[in-house]
DNA sequence: CCGGCTTGCTGAGCAACGCTCAACACGCTA
DNA sequence: TAGCGTGTTGAGCGTTGCTCAGCAAGCCGG
């Protein structure tokens, strides 16, 4: 460093801790923007105010950091659509797939690329989209109050693909009211899982 | 080169269509193995036996290439799918779904690899992608001898969703019958078509 | 046989990116 | 204030996408 001028002094140290949360924290501002597997290294690192030294010190590769970054897309999502316990187990799967619906709505972008990097190329990140949709099928069958064979299970799957992919053209373009919507969805389910 | 020994001579010169058409066959190859986007230009080239240069002559940036790739994939399912002009029209989609589910049997690792890579990050293949669904939309909606309306279209391309998850996990793991399978599907199809 | 043209084709090299490593410096405690 | 743990950095390497100037294979008119 050149002697007159002391180096730029703003960057503060944080905690492990923080440093990581931060890192994640900007991989999920920008995943609307960009696919996740192809958040470089170098605009994190500018974003945080850091050397890309530094992210390689938290995420040993770039691929365990953009695991970091779906994982974290994956358990807000998960968090705001399970149900609150204290509903009656009939009504539980409404509020789900009301809330999930109300989840698209206000974060289109940001989730509409969540479901594409999931479904797509990467098998790390596949595996973090299969596992929350697993766990979202565990949730559903309990609120319903079926038993769990693998027929229904694939069954639930493929409804929530269908789901997925009805609510992000509805989002897009409202070809029918929204509690038309619901209750549509919520009608093809009980279709497939009552047979 | 060095003077005693002439160069490597079974590189034969090409047409600009057989070239061309060489490394979108090689893309394809690969695409089982590799997702699209990640296929890289050094092994293509080396696989066709030519240098990277060349490939840059035929396809301007990397991703004009695999675009390419996708766009024949999806030729390929299309004309395999796609309704025997002959069939009465009520047939048409029982036939298309059965082709398609045997297109997925017989093609299994590719055809997810292909599905995978096209929902997933890349804007450009994406596009490949819908514009395939798009078209298969339209076969079926005249198929089924229906007016092509916008809910009617967001139905019956959520059904591709549907269906395109449900194969997926049942040639991996077939929890029912074929014929079940087929039946359920075209069940689920007709009772969203004809609300 | 030869000069010249078209065009398929190559090698060297640059910039961007993922990733490594040795060392620096901040801020706590003795 | 010396020492230490650890947050942090810069220099640099290998790979990969991409560029560019020019070579050479095959075909033509003479």
């Amino acid at each position: 460093m050149t002697a007159s001028s002391r180096p730029d002094h703003r960057r503060l140290r944080r905690s492990a801790g923080d440093r990581r949360a931060q890192l994640v924290q900007i991989g999920l501002e920008l995943l609307p923007t960009t696919p996740v597997q192809e958040l470089t290294i170098d605009e994190v690192a500018r974003r945080a105010g850091i050397s890309r030294s530094l992210l390689f010190h938290y995420f040993a590769t770039k691929r365990e950091y953009y695991t970091a970054v779906t994982r974290a897309a994956a358990d807000l999502l998960m968090t705001h659509i399970l149900p609150e316990p204290e509903t009656p187990s009939g009504e539980q799967v409404t509020g789900m797939l009301d809330r999930y619906v109300g989840w698209v709505e206000t974060f289109r972008e940001s989730h509409l690329a969540f479901v594409r990097g999931a479904g797509g190329g990467d098998p790390w990140v596949s595996d973090v989209y299969e596992e929350t949709r697993g766990r979202l099928v565990d949730v559903a069958l309990t609120a319903l109050e079926l038993p769990d064979d693998a027929l229904r299970r694939q069954l639930v799957l493929a409804w929530f693909a269908f789901t997925e992919d009805l609510v992000a053209q509805w989002v897009l373009e409202p070809a029918m009211s929204r509690p038309e919507l619901l209750e549509l969805l919520r009608d093809v389910l009980d279709r497939l899982v009552t047979r």
